[in-house]
RNA sequence: GGACGGGUGGCCGAGCGGCUAAUGGCAGCAGACUGUAAAUCUGCCGCCCUUCGGGGCUACGGAGGUUCGAAUCCUCCCCCGUCCA
């Protein structure tokens, strides 16, 4: 059934953080052709998290209405190496190892994307073959001083941290990539605003009309105050275990809870606002709420009886205490036992429950160590025989003496 | 090319000859509490050995040197920033 032109609208702007401008994408509509929606994606990420899905389901939107998606792996990056600056040590990417990435992604993003409504292109295949000539012409269409408008680009040199050249030239690139792709929509996280906009100014000093561009929220991290990263550790994959899916969102604060409803579900901010309102006056508990939660992320990624037995094992291991159904069993390690008995420290560090045999024997002093359900206070026990269970602190092992 | 200021543990940041595996904060780990969490409180927070009393090794950009002893002083080198050209 077809949608009024308002209709469509209100379907595509909705959970945007900022859309330039909502006009011009009304006047694109009219157009009534299929768009073409860039959004670009760092191919040294492969592990996309739930950060990441909030962008994604936004692609799918456009997808839902008809219009073309176009997934921008930007392996330039990768061969160039890092953009950031925040590592300067990571080595370039290899040609395979874009590649691989790639797939990974595709095996990903359809969990979520049409793949028949979807174009996966790299933009090595337009700045590649770029001249030196053409890099200057394209430099020379943006001043120095509105790239250090950017906020980072400010902020850095502000600070004295060092930006280099390259890191300059990104926006242009990226702004490029809007060109050989004529884009009528890009889509991407708010702090990739700036670097949007400049695709709208240089489209229009290749003659085509300046894309409109979307950004998404940012969405926290399960610390609740960063936002969702790989490398800050706070971040859920969507390739995770539905077990650990579940106990990290179960991880977050209440608050943020009703964030991740409002940028990781389908629930209409009506849905929400009611949601809210029923745990505020007591008809519903918030751990409640945030199961639901938990089952609905889960069952997007996985199945809906996934999401059901995370829920339970999750029930069962986090808030009876009880054993998980999953423990990993391993042989007793060579340097264990010793004529004076067992040495915990070393059977903690060998069986990975312990980073080290001084963490581990840390763990035993802190009180973090139960053997049988015993808690462990001697770095040596007295051997024993059998398969015993090992917990410290989150983590549990089956171990079988021979 | 010149002048000046810097490079300390995962990050930020003290220390500026021994008392320093190195103050403090963040992060992390563990315990208590809880709704599972958040918040709060407590302990821990390089690696290895240990009869748990200790012992050894590695570490303050890199390489040398001075010294009984160096993150701290000296030399050279590398890297970063600011200003001037």
């Amino acid at each position: 059934m077809p949608l009024s032109l308002d209709e469509q609208l209100r379907y595509l702007s909705k959970g945007f953080a900022e859309m330039i401008r909502e006009e011009d994408l009304r006047e694109r509509l009219k157009l009534g052709r299929p768009l073409r929606v860039k959004t670009g994606f760092d191919p040294t990420a492969p592990d996309l998290h739930l950060g990441h899905t909030v962008l994604i389901r936004k692609m799918k939107h456009f997808q839902d209405l008809g219009h073309t998606v176009i997934f921008l792996i930007g392996d330039m990056t990768g061969l160039i190496g890092d953009p950031t600056g925040r590592n300067a040590t990571r080595p370039p990417m290899t040609r395979a190892d874009i590649e691989r990435n790639a797939e990974t992604y595709k095996q990903q993003v359809f969990k979520i994307l049409d793949p028949a409504r979807t174009e996966i292109r790299f933009n090595s295949q337009w700045l590649e073959p770029l001249t030196f000539e053409a890099l200057v012409r394209l430099a020379s269409k943006y001043t120095v001083a509105r790239l250090l408008e950017r906020d980072d680009f400010a902020k850095r040199y502000r600070e004295g941290t060092p930006i280099s050249v390259h890191e300059l030239l990104y926006p242009l690139a990226q702004a490029y990539d809007s060109v050989a792709l004529e884009a009528d929509v890009e889509l991407g996280g708010t702090d990739q605003k700036f670097n949007l906009l400049v695709g709208r100014e240089i489209q229009r000093d290749f003659g085509q009309a300046p894309q409109i561009v979307a950004t998404v929220p940012i969405l926290e991290g399960i610390d609740g105050v960063n936002k969702m990263s790989k490398s800050l550790g706070n971040y859920i994959g969507i390739t995770e275990p539905p077990e650990v899916m579940f106990r990290k969102v179960m991880q977050i604060s209440d608050e943020l809870m009703y964030r991740y409803y409002e940028l990781l579900t389908d629930l209409t901010l009506e849905e929400i606002g009611a949601l809210r309102a029923r745990v505020a006056s007591g008809a519903l508990h918030p751990m409640e709420a945030k199961i639901a939660l938990g089952k609905r992320i889960v069952a997007d990624f996985h199945s809906a009886e996934a999401a059901a037995q995370a829920a339970e094992e999750f029930n069962r291991v986090v808030r009876k205490k009880e054993l998980p159904a999953d423990i990993p069993t391993v042989a007793l390690p060579e340097g264990v036992a010793t004529a004076a008995g067992i040495r915990v420290d070393k059977l903690l560090a060998k069986t990975g429950l312990a980073e080290s045999v001084s963490d581990a024997q840390r763990k035993v002093k802190a009180g973090a160590v139960e053997i049988n359900g015993e808690r462990v206070t001697e770095l040596t026990i007295p051997a024993r025989s059998g398969e015993w269970l090992v917990h410290a602190g989150k983590q549990w092992r089956k171990v079988r003496t021979p």
